[in-house]
DNA sequence: GAACATCTTGAGCAATTGTTCAAGTCAAGT
DNA sequence: ACTTGACTTGAACAATTGCTCAAGATGTTC
């Protein structure tokens, strides 16, 4: 190894990850991938191989991202639930800057690759699996510690809250307002409190 | 009128509807219209002015599409409640062929043209709007008729439906199987079933 | 059947796409 | 100082993109 690579990896990662969860994988163009990552393409391509190697390790920095934020929540919150409330508000509600947040990135994936790159759409899918069985794990817990007010199989509230925070975030991107979603989400996880 | 249009545009339309929900609005490429609605480009482009043009008119046909498939149901189970419930149902399980129809064309326009294509970005908005609105008003006939159990403002509730409709959705998207997704359904309605 | 308005045809444009590669640059090892 | 070899550079590629437009086809009207 004679000339080390100027860039940080994790650095770039982050960033196209930005781009690309912004303007989708199609919508994200070689060239601007150049501008933001201020790289040319020779040593774009010479990193993550094609477009779509680029796009993938994106898609592992979201999702790693994704899981740790929410175990610290876990961890500031005391207990699962309330930590997957405060993400969700999170998420919802303090996406900076006019960024493209409320939707998951995972299942924009999804549905932009349907049937173009099955690679990267399994890969998508893989995380999502993963994240559910994240929340499996951790309401496992919450049930072994006793802080968890319902009788519902874990497997089965994972997916029920899985699929509340994919609607909510839908439900941002097509407008929704701040009150109302607010609303939405006392509703929803009236019942699945924890208790101190 | 000397030479009238040989195609019928409610064909037409509802063919380039279908490209459009399954590969996106950039995803489609006007060659792949052309082929899918055997025009060539002078004809769709005298037609509809442009690509942005096509696809306004796709998105009105599956609004159109999807609010009288709902008002179908709710005429034939007797009850907005029980035939929105229906409605989910037909739509998660009984997507013919392999077609894309689990998530909502309208989540998928917004998702993808945000920053985009504000025109078309804003439209479907307004038909996501629109459909609540139309949720909020059987709702209203509901508990007028007294088969809605439930105190909650309707305004509340149409919202509540819409979200969970869409977290179905882009669960169903992401792989969620049929068994599961039931048991979900199964528990998102309790309490708001209507009586006979 | 000639004139007409309208629609259809498809070659083709300029721009953009993902990707490649030969030439250049740089610091470490000798 | 000089070879070495990984890294950077950016021009250039073939393919694809959304779209145009002049030429041709078509059927109605007089």
């Amino acid at each position: 190894m004679v000339h080390i690579a100027k860039f940080d990896r994790d650095t770039v990662v982050r960033s196209a990850m930005a781009l690309f969860w912004q303007k989708g994988f199609g919508g994200a163009s070689t060239r601007d991938l150049q501008q933001v990552l201020s790289m040319h393409p020779g040593s774009i391509y010479a990193a993550f191989g094609s477009k779509a190697g680029l796009y993938r390790e994106a898609l592992d920095a979201y999702a790693d991202g994704m899981a740790s934020e929410l175990l610290a929540q876990v961890e500031k919150q005391g207990s699962f639930v309330a930590g997957f409330k405060a993400l969700v508000r999170q998420v919802l509600f303090e996406s900076q800057a006019g960024a493209c947040a409320e939707s998951c990135m995972l299942v924009k994936t999804r549905m932009e690759l349907d049937g173009k790159n099955d690679e990267l759409y399994e890969h998508a899918g893989l995380h999502l699996q993963r994240m559910e069985q994240l929340f499996t794990r951790l309401l496992e817990d919450d049930r072994q510690r006793g802080t968890l007010i319902e009788s519902t199989p874990v497997v089965e509230l994972a997916r029920y809250l899985q699929i509340q925070f994919m609607g909510l975030r839908s439900y941002r991107a097509c407008g929704g307002e701040d009150a109302a979603i607010e609303k939405v989400i006392e509703r929803l996880f009236a019942g699945y409190e924890t208790r101190p």
